[in-house]
DNA sequence: TGTAATATTCAGTACATACTGAAAATTATA
DNA sequence: TATAATTTTCAGTATGTACTGAATATTACA
């Protein structure tokens, strides 16, 4: 194996990680999604993709399947192939990320249905109201956003 | 038990649902802390807060660890009293917020890592672009964010 | 010191999840 | 249809984590 394929492998295994811990993606689909932010070509088969991280073929089934679901990657055929080509989806990412703060923001619903149930006291409800504040600051924050920067749609190179 | 109990305890289940799922917090620990949040007195002792949720006592202890270093929780001691008082930090929300999402703008610097490392063909290292974007957005538009409103510091009422 | 109350640790159990090899199903051509 | 390549499913294994009861340690006071 060459520097270069080895210290590929070691970024596959930081950014992996990273979704591991950030967003509870298994080990190998994190593997997936990070072999396929930096390969190339960035259309890959399973065969190729199993082979790079060193996972099997049934796994890669699987990981396939939850990425795809979760909007990470896209799966494409060709014309006369049996095989099923995947990429990650460019536009991926802002829509994670978005889901993931009014996810956060979803907490704001359950702070007021509590304040509700403690009753009208403001001492009594003080660390539910602090709390609220927060993730409605959260929310309304990402939602007067602009958004980030885009670029135009030229895409992949296989 | 009363219907005001019982809409209460189904409350912390749902708070507590969504430590779980959006931090990755235990269900015990979920509930113990959901429970801080509109528990009157909002000071309890473990062996009250075990008995209200229906927890162990071993739980109650390694739970509260698990809070406190997680800094959504604090521990007081009274003078003549061996039993330890658990209560909420009214700061910890807005804390975890704002840790979480400098954990994700983490990324930021992985991908900059991986376009390093791709070379300079920007055909090729476009997908990781496109996710630094997302995440220097994020990361920039937090850090010019003037935060949440706060409240003076009159607190509990134990 | 002793003793009663509380807190913590620890071994064991139960449960959930990730992963793989092997079998079954699908797909593209002859 | 048959057959060769690929994908998917599934049973089984391995691993990790949450939780509890019982034992141990700590604390407050007589």
């Amino acid at each position: 194996m060459t520097d270069d394929q080895e210290r590929t492998l070691e970024w596959v295994e930081r950014a992996a990680a990273f979704c591991m811990d950030e967003y509870a993606v298994p080990p190998i689909a994190g593997r997936v999604l990070a072999w396929l932010m930096i390969c190339d070509p960035p259309e890959q088969s399973a065969g190729q993709i199993a082979e790079a991280i060193g996972a099997s073929r049934a796994s890669l089934a699987t990981s396939m399947r939850l990425l795809i679901d979760a909007g990470f990657v896209r799966r494409r055929t060709r014309p006369g192939q049996k095989t099923h080509y995947y990429q990650v989806d460019d536009d991926a990412w802002e829509r994670v990320v978005r889901r993931r703060v009014a996810g956060l923001a979803a907490f704001r619903e359950i702070t007021a249905q509590g304040m509700e149930l403690a009753g009208p006291d403001p001492a009594r409800t003080r660390r539910l109201r602090v709390a609220h504040n927060v993730f409605d600051w959260m929310d309304k924050a990402f939602a007067s956003m602009p958004g980030p920067q885009h670029e135009g749609g030229e895409a992949d190179g296989a």
